[in-house]
DNA sequence: CTGAAAGCGCTTACAG
DNA sequence: CTGAAAGCGCTTACAG
């Protein structure tokens, strides 16, 4: 018997499979020692672990009887509560099904970082790959997949994205700055920004730009910004309420998102506004439905379907057993001019 | 060492998983030779492979290290392209993640029946439960689920609903009927309704209701019934566009669903035509983001999240092995009033 | 924190 | 055709 092993649909290798005494000798430990890294167990000493979890990845190890990983990519978002997580969804699921892939969903319920009874049912299912999705998993989390060879990718990241992780992104800052220099362009001179909550990079990137269309342009005084809102249109009216009570009110507001800029609508409708006559408003997301909003938003298009797509072209391109390479895939924004902005102070008709 | 075995996931069981040795045992021959017979090898007399072939039958054998079924429940959508979806997924999600299951979403492409290479890949996967969303399996797949003892559940079933097949849906003619009298109430007499497709039994319930209403509510002529439209914004506006031509057009209108209302709202627009002074508008699904349209949408709102949620739970529920009984879940709709629909003919401010 | 020892479920090679 | 023996990959319990 040589590569045949046992307790293990043996299936047909070119090489000898390696084994946790393969690893063991390599790292110059016991067994013992090597299964409790792997299965993420206590009582091994920091440096010993980062060792042994190195020559793992090396090694390319995986357990011989373990079955076949489930032609599955599973995604996990902090909240499945917007048309932006089901943009998402399409671009991977048209990627996966070409690829004979199904696609599973979880929903972290607005934590940051999905509780380890979710990454113990994640290991089970022995997915295919694992995109993140404005979430962060746990230095232990993230080595429980790799030392399973499960990659992982985050997606529209929200902070610092971990060295070894590829990602996928949308040109955050460049979409700020084509919303300023739109407004700008337009004439307006009193700008403001809603901004979404700090921990999202995202969200900081897209006022950044914004900022510094507002600089580029020369404009006397920078966008006021408003404390951080939820990314919700119930977000974007108390943020549009407080802006628009200021003695000299903004004529153009742009917005981290466009649930928030459908919140201005509500708030500029209250308060007698029409737009974009009294008041111009720019968005971010382009969800398919605010170009039926009235009057139809101005907005950041971010190509979710596409994002989602590259994410799972990650997870699924290095079908040959070779780990992704840890890149970040920055994908274009553009402007969509509709009928929510125009130059300031257009009274009348 | 009991129940627990090496090798593999140790999972917490209730009882001790039965091994080959017990296998061997009770048939009175030694593990080897019950090794031969599971892995299919030579070199076992007949009588004695049937002998062991019974017991491991009736003993329920499956490899300790195997991997057990997937705890997945699987949702197949015949478009993923509209909140309807999401607000679904969502009440599946709650229930499957209470239950350590993942929810796995796929896409038929407008299908009304999923391919073949759907249902094998489905197969290998090994899920707890199938939901048919809008769409209906064939026959022949019907049978591949439940040979498997794999459950199947249908989401707001679009025709004749399977005798043997549980289903999901939404109180559909009652919410037909709502519409009605709520403008038959409010003053309308010429009621229009824009319809879905013919073969979603759920659009025929909704139309059937509605035309119900106009009828008890003695009106002098039917509603008109727009020829079936997409249930998207564009068919909404199509129909719109025809309906708001005739001589005589409609004071109110009933469409199919929200995205088909927002359609209204776009081609009462270009007509100029205020929302509701001049036109009442209904929606259908109250999808989350109508109620911040302009004006926001009075529709029928259907349980989406619960619909989602029931089907996952008649799925788990029998967990203790039984199939699930043959039964037909269906779950209450309500009017939302908002601010589309008023009194005929209040023209002025 | 570490590993020798024992054990598990399963399979192979081979003697009868 | 059958099974005792040896072996595999892995894990657990425990002594140091």
């Amino acid at each position: 018997m040589t590569a045949e092993n046992n307790g293990a649909r043996s299936e047909a290798r070119g090489r000898r499979d390696v084994t946790v005494a393969d690893i063991a000798r390599r790292a110059g430990v016991s067994a013992p020692t090597v299964s409790k890294v792997i299965n993420g167990h206590s009582g091994v000493a920091l440096d010993t672990r980062v060792r042994i979890e190195k020559i793992i990845e090396e090694s390319g190890y995986r357990r011989i009887d373990a079955s076949p990983p489930i032609a599955i990519l599973e995604i996990v978002f902090q909240a499945l509560d917007s048309l932006w997580a089901l943009e998402i969804i399409r671009g991977v699921e048209a990627v996966a099904r070409d690829h004979g892939l199904a696609v599973a969903i979880t929903e972290t319920r607005g934590r940051l970082t999905p509780g380890n009874a979710w990454i113990e049912q994640l290991l089970q299912r022995r997915p295919t790959g694992v995109i993140a999705v404005s979430s962060e998993l746990s230095g232990r989390q993230q080595s429980q997949l790799s030392t399973r060879g499960i990659p992982l990718v985050t997606l529209d990241p929200t902070g610092e994205p971990a060295h070894d992780t590829p990602s996928v992104g949308a040109a955050n800052w460049n979409g700020g700055l084509l919303a300023g220099r739109h407004l700008t362009s337009l004439g307006h001179r009193r700008l403001a920004m809603i901004t979404g909550p700090d921990r999202y990079l995202c969200c900081r990137a897209r006022r950044d730009g914004f900022v510094a269309a507002a600089d580029a342009a020369g404009l006397p005084e920078p966008p006021v910004l408003s404390p951080a809102a939820p990314l919700y249109v119930e977000g974007g009216i108390a943020a549009a309420d407080a802006l628009l009570s200021a003695p000299t009110p903004p004529t153009a507001i742009f917005t981290a998102n466009d649930l928030q800029a459908l919140g201005v609508y509500a708030a500029a409708q209250r308060r007698g506004l029409r737009i974009p006559d009294d008041l111009s408003v720019v968005g971010f997301d382009d969800l398919p439905f605010v170009r039926w909003s009235n009057p139809p938003l101005t907005t950041i298009r971010q190509p979710l379907t596409d994002m989602g797509a590259a994410a799972a072209h990650i997870l699924i391109g290095p079908s040959t057993g070779t780990p992704p390479s840890p890149i970040r895939v920055e994908l274009p924004v553009a402007l969509v001019a509709r009928a929510s902005t125009a130059p300031p102070h257009r009274h009348g008709q």
